[in-house]
DNA sequence: ACCTGAACACCGTTCAAGT
DNA sequence: ACCTGAACACCGTTCAAGT
């Protein structure tokens, strides 16, 4: 009985203050009109509107629009980097895992275009308001770096080498190839995206394969 | 004497109607808050009242924002292959030639990085508004299948695999470096460009010297 | 501590009106 | 034919005020 006063007491509360947790519902509603609409879709007023807040109540959570954003950005890089490793680690790594993790990348620009824009095409901007997207971005490359390091230590590529000017390389290549795909800028539809990953895949692999 | 009289006259009436042809004007000042403020700096009426000319004059030469954004992209994606054209040509073709060519490419990018991101990052919304644009960034495209026509010619590559599909590799791993150094996430500074484009430029080349 | 509502200084675009 | 000025429907952000 006591119980279950507790819990109408705190539903009224989370009703007064709208769920009670507004930040991450911030974040939450934020990033599915990013998903659905683009980044320019994304008002203070809508997404206040959807929460049933005023376009003001943001600024309670967040320093401004630009942080918010920031934090999107944030769980973007999170989710990338778990696709990563999980494509390196689903075939035990090896230049398939490799191979896999190339196709991974561009699937995931490709199923999150607007995320992947906002991640890379503003990413200055964004640390500005928030210094630990860096963070979450230097544990996505981390990622490709640890894949080298194996990939060296088993004989698959050669070792002694740059090893992050190597990955400089593969992650512009795969970058350039992402957004050329989102922007259909080398072709459109499924078909010319999975031709592209192979095209990807096949050159990068064989140009880290020897020293130049 | 008459030739001044009617010198006066044509003043009065540039005077009158602006200097007669606002259209390139409106591109000139457009363009030149872009490189000096980015994009986003770019008001229909900053542009206006820099020409001495109301905000809504604009709609006499262009449908739209988008339109004059369009002609930007237009002169910037001549400029690039003018540039291109020529670092292939400065070399005498051959894989000198080809380095050249990259080195120019990025070289670009880093000297005018908000026309290069308005070229690429808005690509379809601006295709849409004046699809001349395709066409001009298609002449860029080809400037490098041109040099790669001659390179398998020369026997500097393997001839008969897909020259298209080559193309593309090489374009979006220039793009991607591009970007990112644009952005700052692959170190700043010149030296970081300078050794990126030493990277890439041998990484890349040495993905074309052979089959993968 | 958390949120609102009015206000401010901006946008791009439309449209009737001027020359 | 070319341009203006007022008006419209938007923005992000600030700030005093409410609970």
């Amino acid at each position: 009985m006591v119980g279950v006063a507790t819990i109408r007491r705190k539903r009224t509360n989370r009703r007064t203050y709208h769920h009670g947790d507004l930040g991450p519902a911030l974040v939450r509603e934020a990033a599915r009109t990013i998903r659905t609409d683009g980044v320019e879709a994304v008002t203070l007023r809508d997404v206040g509107r959807r929460l049933g807040v005023s376009r003001t109540a943001l600024y309670r959570h967040f320093a401004d629009k630009a942080a918010l954003l920031a934090a999107v950005a944030r769980e973007g890089f999170q989710g990338f980097s778990r696709e990563l490793r999980e494509a390196w680690n689903a075939d035990s790594g090896g230049l398939q895992g490799f191979r896999a993790m190339g196709a991974a990348y561009i699937r995931f620009a490709r199923e999150n275009p607007a995320h992947y824009r906002i991640m890379f095409g503003q990413f200055r901007d964004l640390c500005d308001s928030d210094p630990a997207l860096a963070d979450d971005a230097s544990a996505s490359f981390q990622v490709l770096l640890d894949a080298l390091a194996a990939l060296e230590r088993d004989g698959a590529i050669p070792a002694g080498g740059d090893r992050h000017a190597l990955g400089h390389f593969i992650w512009a290549s795969m970058h350039g190839a992402a957004m050329l795909s989102i922007d259909g800028q080398l072709g459109a539809g499924p078909a010319a995206a999975d031709a592209l990953t192979a095209l990807m895949v096949d050159r990068v692999s064989a140009a880290i394969a020897t020293r130049p």
